[in-house]
DNA sequence: ATCCCTCTTCTTGTATACACGAAGAAGACA
DNA sequence: TGTCTTCTTCGTGTATACAAGAAGAGGGAT
């Protein structure tokens, strides 16, 4: 229906210079993470086609892109499959979040490279930011972090975050939207991890880290009640 | 996310229960990995159509995967580039690769893992391989190292593992066409690390995993002369 | 001769039509 | 009444047709 919106906030649908594939790409991915969808059952191409206003062709390809973002499964004959969130899964992607962060954070400080002042920036919008506006939070949260990983200056890193994106996003809407992140708290740690990183101080990032993503699997615990 | 692909020397023409899709995605991959698509260029989808025999359809769904995957790069109203390899991207590669292989072994010997007969099966499917099956070799090797990764029960660091296999598939064949890889010296790493993990010796295998890595950085130094 | 403009042509992006297979409903038989 | 079979229906998989933008050729002006 009216669901389409961007990251951004700003309303993006009426911008005509957006291919029909994006639409259908943003159109989909939101109403995935705002839980639109019943995971475990199958999203029907003509449906949301008619739903964003476009054919199914673009609407094919945006569930291909999802499905190789891990948002969805695809069966032969069968259609795209929503995922759900196991607490498995969670398990394992707190562990590798932990490894990539703790990586990033180790080689920024051994190799004393610059940190970007673009972390400050992020802080400073996410301050400015309405609590309200979940997708936007939870992009700036996902920019913070891949702007660390980012400045560890390993491309092939970055794109690893990035793959783990999809279901990190998901928990973390479902998060706000149930009322169990506090975002003053992630703020300060955001703070926190800007100055011992600027420091070098490997020993303080690496335990910042590993305490600011501990959030993770108690969010996950709670939610699961 | 990386599909199993039926591995080299079968004849995949004649299989008529395969996808057009699957079709499409196995053919252009054989391609791109035996460097018949020069790095830079575009692949055209009707041409790529015809060369298959199926539609366009099918043959733009492979190359969205093939993009997904990492061996392609999707320009908006030009089409997908090939992607070359760059010496700065696989030293990259190689530095999360290392991240993750040795993740993995610590785990298995910490957690005192059971690790799986799979290995020994797989150096001797490796040995029985003729050597001149390059796609056959490459996909044994990378099942070995799957199955290891694997063993850490982590089934998101499998995925990330996974998802590194594009650029590293196309350096171990330029590697095996060039003479440059010698295949005897990897199966006995690769036994000497299967008795390493087996008896959760965590400081032989994390030497052994990292020298044995460090077959690939030198493999590319090879390659560029 | 060089540069710029225009037009042609080719390729991708999108829509639609057709084919095949799967899931569920309805009916026959035990 | 329960189960097996068959048929209908619906949705994906694939092919094709149409639209629109980009690259390159060709001609004209400076």
């Amino acid at each position: 229906m009216n669901g389409q919106q961007g990251s951004g906030g700003a309303e993006t649908d009426a911008a005509k210079g957006i291919s029909a594939r994006e639409r259908a790409y943003r159109g989909i991915r939101a109403k995935l993470l705002n839980g639109d969808f019943p995971a475990g059952g199958f999203i029907e191409e003509v449906a949301a086609a008619e739903a964003i206003g476009v054919s199914r062709s673009p609407v094919r390809e945006a569930l291909n892109r999802l499905a190789a973002e891990g948002y969805l499964e695809l069966h032969p004959r069968r259609g795209a499959m929503v995922r759900g969130l196991n607490a498995a899964e969670l398990r394992d992607l707190y562990e590798v979040r932990l490894m990539v962060e703790t990586h990033a954070v180790r080689k920024i400080c051994r190799e004393r490279r610059v940190v970007p002042a673009e972390l400050t920036v992020l802080c400073e919008r996410h301050e400015a930011t309405s609590p309200d506006d979940f997708l936007d939070c939870v992009e700036i949260n996902r920019l913070f972090h891949q702007a660390i990983v980012a400045a560890a200056g390993n491309t092939v890193l970055v794109q690893v975050f990035d793959g783990l994106q999809a279901p990190l996003a998901r928990v973390a809407m479902l998060s706000l939207q149930q009322g169990v992140g506090k975002t003053d708290i992630i703020e300060d740690e955001h703070r926190q991890m800007i100055a011992a990183l600027s420091a070098h101080d490997e020993a303080a990032i690496v335990d910042l880290v590993k305490r600011h993503l501990d959030l993770m699997p108690r969010l996950v615990s709670a939610l699961q009640r």
